[in-house]
DNA sequence: GTCTATACACCGATAGAC
DNA sequence: GTCTATCGGTGTATAGAC
């Protein structure tokens, strides 16, 4: 009574073993280096070192299997961003977090994907709104306790921040390097009148 | 003597006719809606109007159709980028141009297809970097025309301007809207400050 | 839990007729 | 120029044995 969509009565691996660790894994491997058109049952198995037939015992569908791919991603990315406002220097280390904590293959991989999949959809507006709400807490704290406050509202800041930032990695695994030393230095300089 | 890849001797249609730009449309319009999964030489031979071996006789091979269709499209939005310059207000007409004149979801596929498609890769190098030096060409003559000059090199503003828009833009697509009031109102004022 | 075996759909690319 | 017909490969997903 409780099954998803295509596999009607199937019996199903438990959720969070070491294999269904594994299998996730190797789909996050696949999907970084070779992108999503690669990334099938087949070649996960291949990768694990078991037969594809097992794929299907650990998860529903293949579109289940990148959806729970994301949300375990996400919520380690969450984790890590909730210790940013614990940090002396908030503003530096939400940028570090933003700029090297993300690899932009995978993030285009997963945008390319949430075009299509509804659901992996809403995880990702989950994800953008769940990150932005910490950020937001995190820069208005580092403005309060900043005897001239800021002239920038923290959810600009943030909003800025991670577009940049996004924009800037992407760039430089592309190889594009035009004016991001200019920019580096634009961005360091605002980060030494917030944080001294 | 002069063939490519996989197609050795065969025959082949003329670049730049009428049913080579109704490919390379059908093409654009299926990798926007339901993405580069989806992007095959039946399902544009359908869209069409065609048979499939038709799509074979105007490109050697599917990934010649990816990059033909990223040139035609990249040349497109290089010429209207050489327009901006002109304009009496060049870093609006260069924001909204950004901002409006891009498909969030195209982007998002060319991106996860440059990740594994090398010819397509360095024509989106190319790209960047000619909309780059258009960028900061326009911009620096904003600032020469300017009394006072500008505290952020142009190279650092054409950086954080395409950022910013591309994840305005990605994410209003998306339906995230958290922040995005407050960052428009900020560079409305910085395009006020600038402008006017 | 893990396997073999398989049904069925779709893809890229080609040969060669008209 | 456009077609029919087809080859070989790979994908998702399932049935059912061990």
């Amino acid at each position: 009574m409780t099954e998803k969509k295509p596999g009607p009565n199937r019996r199903m691996g438990p959720v969070g073993s070491e294999i269904w660790h594994a299998m996730l894994d190797g789909a996050e491997d696949i999907l970084r280096e070779e992108g999503h058109a690669a990334l099938t049952s087949r070649r996960i198995a291949e990768r694990v070192g078991v037969k594809q037939r097992l794929v299907y015992y650990y998860f529903h569908t293949m579109d289940d299997l990148i959806v729970a791919m994301f949300r375990r991603s996400s919520e380690r990315d969450l984790n890590g961003l909730a210790k940013v406002g614990e940090s002396e220097m908030p503003l530096r280390q939400l940028w570090t977090n933003c700029f090297d904590s993300h690899d932009a293959r995978l993030i285009s991989e997963y945008m390319a994907l949430a075009n299509r999949l509804p659901e992996l959809r809403v995880e990702v507006i989950r994800f953008i709104e769940e990150s932005r709400a910490i950020q937001v807490r995190a820069i208005s704290e580092a403005i309060a306790r900043r005897p001239g406050g800021s002239r920038i509202p923290a959810e600009a800041i943030a909003v800025m921040a991670v577009g940049i930032g996004l924009s800037l990695n992407r760039e430089e695994q592309l190889g594009v390097r035009s004016g991001h030393a200019e920019t580096f230095a634009v961005l360091n300089s605002f980060l030494e009148e917030m944080e001294g």
